[in-house]
DNA sequence: TTCAATGCAAATCTTTTGCAATGGG
DNA sequence: CCCATTGCAAAAGATTTGCATTGAA
């Protein structure tokens, strides 16, 4: 799936039969020049910055778009939506979540990458993207896991959304 | 962080300083009895059948508490909010998704799961859980990628909920 | 007794949809 | 022209929260 670029998206368009607008590419050339991690809610501000009468209906519309070329996808973490751009370059999509602070850790292995890719050939999958999240507690909250009870807490009743 | 059971629940609680009330052991208990890929809603009614006056706000924040301790964790599929249970036997955590047609198919890589430990113990991490998925389009739609903007869809403008 | 936990309903968020108006091909 | 796309506002869901009451320790 090479690199993002108008012109491919463009060409995605027409290929599935749909149409290029105004919209569209505005919110497609905003979301691929913005880091990774961007909520809707960002995407759909800096869109309205270029063009203000651009609709939230339609940043979701075309961010559905996205995803089913790959293009976009979308994770929670902790409590909010994030999106993140495709297979740019230096983007991590793996993660060390701890389950206690939230605190997220990026990382990669170009050895899990490989194998990942031996499982998408065998099932006949042709993969664009990925998400690996490992879950637990980071090294920080760890003494907390036995009789930490005790300590305040934010206003939250829990620590972290489900 | 061995098979989740009723004391070791309890035993949690007490560590945390919480209460282990009737209505945290019979969520726990119900969700542990189930299969994996529970909704919030599917909980919410099975534990509702053996004492109907729970909450659903009590579902949830009993979730919250196992999700911080890995016994629980939440991911959505498509556009359901699915839950699945922790470390039980044959569970698969690996999923290749189809963004086209939402075909998932489970696999397991023991190499992959290998990597991932050396990844956390090299980061002081201690992890409970984990979740990998393989986005992009499965044999039988590749066929669909050009010119496949014709066909009908359901009545979603779109296939795929983002 | 004390304060965490609960139940309920209301409040928040997030995401989707109905529909008339607009505009791309 | 024709019908996909848009904007808006309303609808639908999903999750959280305020608060009086209940109940575990």
């Amino acid at each position: 799936m090479g690199k993002f670029s108008g012109p491919q998206f463009h060409r995605l368009l027409r290929e599935r039969g749909l149409k290029s607008t105004r919209q569209r590419e505005q919110i497609v050339r905003v979301f691929m020049e913005s880091g990774s991690h961007l909520s809707v809610e960002e995407l759909y501000q800096r869109v309205r910055q270029k063009d203000p009468r651009i609709g939230y209906a339609t940043v979701y519309r075309t961010l559905k778009l996205m995803a089913e070329s790959g293009w976009a996808s979308s994770r929670r973490f902790r409590d909010r939506l994030a999106l993140f751009e495709h297979q740019s370059a230096g983007e991590h999509h793996d993660h060390l979540i701890c389950l206690l602070c939230g605190k997220i850790v990026e990382f990669e292995s170009e050895r899990i990458e490989e194998l990942q890719s031996r499982v998408a050939r065998r099932q006949g999958f042709r993969i664009f993207d990925h998400k690996l999240e490992l879950y637990g507690h980071c090294p920080a909250c760890i003494p907390k896991e036995k009789g930490g009870g005790s300590e305040k807490r934010g206003k939250s009743e829990h620590g972290k959304t489900l």
